[in-house]
DNA sequence: ACGTAGCATGGGC
DNA sequence: CGCCCATGCTACG
């Protein structure tokens, strides 16, 4: 649009219009291009003066709520001068920069990162489209309802939000096409600015391929303005003709606590954030028990140590139900709307979420109807939490990688959590011994130090009355507080007589001939870290915090003291290799292997290795399978069970089946009609691994622990599948066998 | 008979 | 008192 030659132009600015052959470039207009101005007016521009010159008889002069500065808020020229507050009224950039991260405001149209030249853009962008925000100023943001404020259904809310467009169709596409979209402002989150989400339509999220890229086209301006994590995930529909296209990412907060630097390298401070903050007491306190609580070796760990900058989104404590092998994880309702893409229908999507080890899982996000609300759950979690060996009580955590906007699932385990970290455990039912932990109610200070939380911060749920379950109280619950994994947990290798090394298919078992002993807890006291640490040195909280990642992932390769032999009445005199959970009839893969101490080869022909080499993947899945099915499957091949039972003992790698860690899949083959059985070489090359490439390390302390579970949990499944018994113990016998 | 999807219930905040 | 959400319940495949 600016150029310095050619016909006479006239000035851009309408209360100037003066003829000029030469133009300077202005402000940036919402097309992507540059006003044309007159000399005079370029000068008023380029030094801040347009406003105070041409504007100052105009409606929408604001004064700055921290320095009291006159902004003009009423036209294009000065949008980027100031930040909308929260809490109402202006800010001006100056004094916004010192107290946020932040860009200008989010409609304010910089560089195109979505259209690559000025003719595509000058082509692409419908004036047409803009004339609903970009005819008269700044876009009147709406306040969108809080995260943890709102006691309107945020569904509700956005049918009623400020639109950019007016839908006038149910065509999801049309719709779009008609620019029903929307944008909402940062909101607090109690004391923390929430996300600013670009809703392109409140009930729906698919669109056509065509739809798909005219709206990034027609909106690349807008889009533009928002800081990186705008990210469009796409998946081909089945006929292959109409991709799925949702809006995979919302912008990250602006201000989370404990957030990494920003490209300015500036770190917000607790204080800082709150400056302009109207703390809601009570529902702040209700629901601060999902913010993201990242120390800065998380922060790391999920950065995979690189220096992409992390955006923590939330966390959740993992209830019983989320872990249990229904596959579950209840999403709180609040953080699912504000950080995770609108869900037009019960059935959701598709949600890639990589986890700390750069692999990616592919979960349902859907929700259910639930009275006059919703409730949000990711579907098919089981292999992921069990990859993670998390367990209830542990804390998943879901963070923003930048600027790719991936999801990032964390956790940390509720064994290890620091004192900071105590201070925010949710107590949970089924796993008592929480409670413990929780009572600990320290939390770090901005400065480092510790200091009490407020006691709301700690949230005590549990249920109570209407219970089928026993009640109990005192000592019984006391005693029950103390669960199997703690049990695990007390337990060591006993001090004497080196363990016997046991090679099955190259992965080392230990098997101990004495039982183990029981020594008092210690941070490090968890089957995680028992395995691998010096129990020497009590940990500080530091340390801790520096331990974790290494803890969980990288350090040791081995499965030391992990399972050592219970000395059970029924097992006297043999030297077995049991499980800590191990109960009489225990007919669990551990159980049942013979302590001859010697190694494992491909020949051997011990109940362990047969089971192991005749674990036969299930078929792959067929496109009469139901959707539901393939929803509610693991999609993410690299997480099926056979599929790490063979990797971890390496017995090749080949085609690929759609793994599903579904039970019913895997039932249609028999062990007796398996045509492979016996000829491992020629299973070998048919079963499906899918292994994911990247994922070629050593097996880690939770790996190892990953295959002993395994190996465990499909041994039981395949003799149930196939009704088969060892030593006449059925897998009944191992009901209870939680492990 | 069993596993699961989806809804209902009710305690807690 | 309304909402959230953990989990119970059950129809269905």
């Amino acid at each position: 649009m600016a150029s310095s030659s050619g016909s006479p132009k006239v000035c851009f600015n309408s209360t100037c219009k003066q003829a000029t052959e030469v133009t300077r470039q202005g402000w940036l207009c919402r097309t992507g291009d540059f006003a044309d101005l007159c000399d005079r007016c370029a000068s008023a521009f380029k030094d801040g003066k347009f406003c105070d010159t041409y504007h100052l008889n105009a409606s929408g002069w604001r004064c700055c709520e921290s320095c009291g500065k006159q902004i003009h808020c009423g036209c294009i020229v000065s949008f980027h001068m100031f930040i909308l507050l929260d809490a109402g009224g202006i800010e001006c950039l100056n004094c916004a920069k010192t107290e946020y991260i932040l860009t200008p405001n989010p409609t304010w149209p910089s560089a195109s990162r979505f259209l690559t030249g000025p003719a595509e853009r000058t082509r692409d962008v419908s004036s047409n489209n803009w004339r609903y925000i970009a005819g008269s100023g700044p876009v009147p943001w709406r306040q969108a309802p809080s995260l943890f404020n709102s006691s309107k259904d945020q569904h509700e809310v956005q049918l009623t939000s400020y639109s950019l467009g007016q839908s006038t169709t149910d065509d999801p596409c049309e719709r779009f096409v008609n620019g029903s979209w929307r944008v909402n402002a940062p909101e607090m989150i109690g004391d923390r600015v929430q996300a600013t989400g670009i809703q392109y339509d409140g009930k729906h999220n698919l669109f056509k391929d065509d739809c798909y890229q005219s709206f990034f086209q027609t909106n690349a301006t807008l889009l533009s303005s928002l800081p990186e994590t705008f990210v469009a995930h796409d998946q081909k529909s089945e006929k292959g003709k109409v991709s799925r296209v949702h809006v995979q990412q919302f912008r990250p907060p602006p201000i989370v606590g404990r957030q990494c630097s920003n490209s300015n390298g500036a770190v917000p401070s607790l204080e800082n954030q709150s400056h302009n903050t109207k703390v809601r007491g009570e529902t702040r306190a209700r629901h601060q028990r999902y913010w993201p609580q990242f120390t800065d070796q998380e922060l790391q760990q999920v950065s995979g140590g690189s220096n992409a900058k992390i955006t923590p989104l939330f966390e959740k404590v993992l209830s019983a139900s989320d872990t249990g092998k229904i596959g579950r994880l209840v999403l709180p309702k609040k953080c699912a709307e504000a950080y995770l893409p609108p869900i037009s229908e019960p059935e959701g999507y598709p949600l890639v979420i990589q986890d700390l080890k750069g692999r990616e899982w592919v979960l349902q996000y859907r929700f259910w109807p639930n009275n006059n609300s919703r409730m949000y759950v990711l579907e098919g979690v089981t292999p992921c939490i069990q990859s993670m060996q998390l367990q209830a009580g542990d804390t998943v955590t879901f963070s923003r990688l930048e600027p790719e906007g991936k999801l990032i699932m964390g956790f940390r385990k509720a064994s290890l959590v620091s004192p900071y970290h105590k201070g925010n455990e949710t107590t949970n039912t089924s796993v008592s011994a929480h409670e413990e932990i929780s009572n600990d109610s320290k939390s770090r200070n901005p400065d480092g130090t510790w200091s009490e939380v407020d006691k709301f911060s700690i949230p005590t749920k549990r249920k109570k009355g209407g219970s089928k379950h026993l009640k109990l109280k005192g000592e019984e619950m006391l005693q029950l507080s103390v669960t199997l994994e703690q049990v695990q947990g007390l337990l060591r290798p006993p001090h004497t007589n080196p363990p016997t090394i046991v090679l099955i298919n190259d992965v080392e078992f230990e098997v101990f001939q004495e039982a183990p002993t029981i020594e008092s807890p210690t941070e490090f006291s968890t089957d995680d870290a028992r395995s691998l640490c010096s129990t020497e040195v009590e940990p500080t909280p530091e340390h801790l915090d520096h331990m974790r990642p290494m803890i969980n992932h990288e350090s040791c390769n081995t499965m030391k003291g992990l399972y050592a032999p219970v000395d059970l009445a029924d097992h006297v005199g043999k030297a077995i290799t049991r499980h800590p959970h191990h109960k009489p009839g225990c007919a669990c893969i551990v159980c049942i292997q013979p302590p001859n101490g010697s190694n494992h080869k491909s020949t051997c022909t011990c109940n362990v290795c047969l089971a192991v080499k005749n674990f036969t993947p299930p078929p792959p899945m067929t496109q009469t399978q139901s959707d539901k099915q393939v929803r509610n499957s693991v999609q993410n091949p690299t997480q099926f069970l056979y599929a790490d039972i063979i990797r971890y003992t390496q017995m090749g790698n080949t085609q690929n089946t759609n793994g599903n860690d579904d039970h019913k899949t895997g039932a249609g083959q028999s062990f007796e009609n398996d045509p492979n059985r016996g000829n491992s070489s020629f299973r070998s090359q048919n079963i499906d691994l899918n292994i994911q490439p990247e994922r070629e390390e050593e097996p880690s302390v939770s790996d190892s622990m990953g295959i002993m579970r395994l190996v465990q949990e499909s041994t039981q499944r395949y003799m149930k599948l196939h009704k088969l018994s060892i030593n006449g113990i059925t897998d009944g016998n191992h009901k209870n066998h939680d492990l």
